[in-house]
RNA sequence: GGGCGAUUAGCUCAGUUGGUAGAGCGCAACAUUGACGUUGUUGAUGUCAGAGGUUCGAGUCCUCUAUCGCCCACCA
């Protein structure tokens, strides 16, 4: 073995040695900002530009291997296009997170000294919120710098901060006063548990074995599921069409005998009633639910409070009032059969119940004052960069939505992903924004009372009213709100900041399937609104990281995969790896040790390979392949057969580079893995062992050999610079040993062509 | 109820615009003191879910069916 062979490469490669050493060289080398390529002379100022933003993870706890996912996708992306010479912007930060945030502290503080919000003021319990959110923050930065990930930390990010606020409160303020964000009465899904209102989006489905309760109605038999809300129903609603009640005519009244006493009952015929399901005829409660305020809406009946915000039923219930509605359904049924008005219970009924799946409780619709964005509103288009659309036109947010995407401005990878995105689109209700949660951007409206506690003044503005006798809404915002302002808050909107200037639109947006409609939709809605343009250019779609079975890893099935320990036992390129191979754009993967266990083998193949190539290439110059100028030395020439294999990896460089073009990550990746083992060592080096091993002096010899030298270094550096966006540890690593006299770090050599 | 996706070797999955079925792991045999503790070579295994259609030609495009998974809607 030559003597100038660095002593590290003796050894198996050792990530753990080596990767937090880089991770400091890079972040110290300040390349990881545009602006210092620029100043260092690497990128050329009139270089195109290629941002994102990185999705902010909340600062609830820890990264998953989903994250780990999109951290490496998006870190190939930048170090790719950092490489090719762009203006490349990867901005970090972390998402408040609003009600998941609020709701471990929460969690936390009940189990440890059963306590609840409740037991503190508002600025005490939010302090205990800052702590834990700190905590959180700190520990995610640490475990994205743990993944390479190539981000620019002096341009870090948090949706909660005060630059944040400013943009949320001019949003707010902007859409306020074009009337798009209105105050007003409307079913919304109301957390008992929490004490707040939450999204459509929030909410998940269980099913539920609930008696399905027969009972007479009059003349009428009707079916429901609860019982405890019927106190006050006085409509009953059938199909126009049914035969059974043709002759009961709309809006006629009858007297029924009801649980409480008489009711005069009011008829009622809709369309939205089902035939099939049960007799035909209910009764409706539009204050606690979805489709009966519907229909109250559209014949205008009367609505009424049955149940209040805790839960309770209310003096509406008559002796019943008071108890809680879990507890109230047994005292119904009691009452309803001494009141003989029950026909039949039909024991196998299944009912869909609503629960808030930021871990709360389930939900009863209730009527309440919120804010709201109007998404069907006309308004007149400010100046817009919309193909399609232009200032002045009468457009709606839904409309704006549509356009961005049809119009192929945003355009979704993979493609089918759109469909989704409109079907959801077309169906949007306005977007209620206010949350009574404490942990969040505070609503920007004030209020001043009047002596007889009626609201006198509304104001809403980025700072506070002056004068005595303002108060601030105690409502909070949806904390998705704030993260569809992410692509251009973080760069400095409102003020028309350089940043802004050069890095928006986006270029990319790099999330997973699960996010489109909470955050994908929202950014395009705030981007199109306040800026007229659209938040990026294309939007990148991973699927779910499942577990070796193919199952959702979850905290109940034990079956999560910490990428921090995947990086402990194999290296954060052997984890890069195993999470970009055969995963395809949109598509969900398993996660396998035993491929991440190979993809370290490949690592140190790599780290072989060099070795080799290094100690058969000791007595040639490296600088007369790369050097410039007068420093450049002479080039051996190539034999036919190496230089069939110099143009079978130029084409090689071809492709890798178009499918990382092309978001086919898993295809470079997997091609230069098989191109490396398969191509390089085990066929190309067995190859040239016996040229490089010839001792002869014959001509056709030295040159057979020198040609030899030539390939395998042209090789090594070519394919160390493809793999860097790739495996940027094991390749910086490698390169930092390489005899070049003059080279910079590899994460910002040069691209090869 | 509406929509989306998957179905290819024992397992995990590629197969980019239609042109002779691929990789990794596993398996079998052989070789190997080697650049390689983590090696190489060779090999076996496929009605590409099923049926029909378009085409000179279909894993790939179209139609239908089946099974599995997911999303949306949510019937009181």
């Amino acid at each position: 073995m030559p003597e100038d062979i660095h002593p590290k490469l003796l050894k198996p490669y050792n990530p753990q040695e080596t990767e937090d050493r880089l991770y400091k060289k890079w972040n110290e080398s300040h390349l990881f900002n545009p602006d210092e390529c620029i100043a260092q002379g690497i990128t050329s100022p009139s270089a195109p530009h290629f941002s994102i933003v990185m999705p902010p993870p909340n600062v609830t706890g820890t990264l998953h291997v989903g994250h780990a996912l999109g951290l490496t996708i998006e870190d190939i992306m930048v170090r790719f296009h950092r490489m090719k010479g762009e203006r490349t912007l990867w901005l970090p930060g972390t998402d408040h997170a609003a009600i998941a945030t609020q709701v471990k502290v929460e969690e936390g503080l009940y189990k440890k000294e059963g306590k609840t919000r409740f037991d503190y003021s508002r600025e005490e319990f939010l302090g205990l919120v800052r702590d834990f959110a700190q905590n959180s923050h700190d520990t995610i930065v640490n475990q994205v710098k743990r993944m390479g990930a190539s981000v620019d930390w002096s341009r870090e990010a948090y949706t909660l901060d005060e630059k944040r606020e400013k943009a949320v409160r001019t949003a707010f303020k902007r859409m306020y006063d074009a009337g798009l964000i209105y105050q007003g009465h409307r079913i919304v899904n109301w957390d008992p548990k929490l004490k707040t209102t939450v999204s459509d989006e929030e909410i998940d489905w269980a099913e539920e074995k609930t008696p399905l309760y027969y009972l007479k109605y009059g003349p009428f038999v009707i079916a429901t599921a609860r019982p405890e809300t019927k106190f006050g129903d006085k409509y009953v609603v059938m199909h126009p069409d049914d035969k059974r009640y043709a002759k009961y005519k709309h809006r006629e009244t009858v007297e029924v005998p009801w649980i409480n006493g008489t009711v005069t009952a009011t008829i009622i015929k809709d369309e939205s009633i089902d035939m099939e399901f049960g007799t035909g005829v209910m009764t409706i409660t539009p204050w606690h639910d979805n489709t009966d305020f519907d229909i109250a809406q559209r014949h205008t009946l009367d609505k009424e409070q049955i149940i209040d915000f805790d839960g309770k039923l209310l003096p509406i219930a008559g002796d019943l009032a008071g108890q809680h509605i879990k507890k109230a359904r047994p005292l119904v049924i009691e009452k309803l059969q001494n009141l003989g008005l029950i026909e039949k219970i039909d024991e196998t009924y299944v009912h869909n119940i609503a629960k808030n799946s930021r871990g709360g409780g389930v939900i009863e619709p209730q009527i309440k004052k919120q804010w709201f964005i109007a998404v069907n509103k006309e308004f007149a288009m400010g100046p817009s960069k919309i193909n399609g659309i232009k200032e002045g036109d009468t457009v709606t947010l839904k409309k704006l939505m549509l356009a961005a995407v049809e119009n192929g401005q945003v355009n979704f990878v993979p493609e089918r992903f759109s469909k989704i995105y409109f079907h959801w689109v077309n169906n949007l209700r306005d977007w209620c924004i206010s949350r009574q949660i404490w942990f969040g951007h505070r609503i920007p409206v004030w209020y001043k009372t009047g002596t007889a506690g009626k609201t006198e003044e509304i104001y809403c503005d980025i700072e506070a009213p002056v004068g005595e006798g303002w108060e601030q809404d105690s409502d909070t915002l949806d904390t998705w709100f704030s993260s569809g302002l992410w692509t251009f808050s973080t760069l400095g909107w409102p003020d028309e900041t350089p940043d802004f200037q050069n890095f928006h639109p986006t270029s990319v947006l790099e999330t997973a399937y699960d996010i489109i409609f909470f955050w994908v939709a929202r950014m395009i809605l705030m981007s199109t609104y306040l800026i007229g343009d659209v938040p990026f250019k294309h939007v990148y779609i991973h699927g779910l990281v499942l577990d070796g079975q193919g199952r959702k890893m979850s905290k109940s099935l034990g079956n999560i995969t910490d990428p921090l320990v995947m990086i402990d036992k194999y290296g954060t390129d052997a984890t890069r790896l195993s999470l970009i191979i055969g995963t395809g754009p949109g598509n969900d993967s398993k996660f396998s040790e035993e491929k991440t266990r190979g993809y370290k083998h490949f690592a140190n193949k790599i780290w072989n390979a060099t070795r080799f190539v290094l100690s058969n290439t000791a007595d040639m110059s490296w600088d007369s392949l790369f050097a410039k100028g007068a420093n450049a030395g002479v080039m051996p020439e190539y034999n036919a057969e190496d230089q069939a294999h110099r143009d079978a990896l130029t084409a090689l460089v071809v492709e890798v580079t178009g499918d990382i073009e092309n978001f086919r990550y898993y295809l470079a990746a997997e091609k230069l893995y098989h191109y490396f083992w398969h191509t390089f060592a085990d066929q190309i080096i067995e190859q040239k062992k016996t040229a490089l091993n010839a001792t002869s002096t014959a001509p056709e010899d030295v040159k057979n050999r020198k040609s030899a030298q030539r390939l395998l270094m042209e090789i090594l550096v070519t394919v160390l610079k493809l793999m860097h966006p790739f495996i940027p540890f094991v390749t910086e690593e490698i390169w930092s040993l390489l005899p070049l006299t003059q080279k910079r770090i590899l994460m910002v050599e040069t691209w090869p062509q």
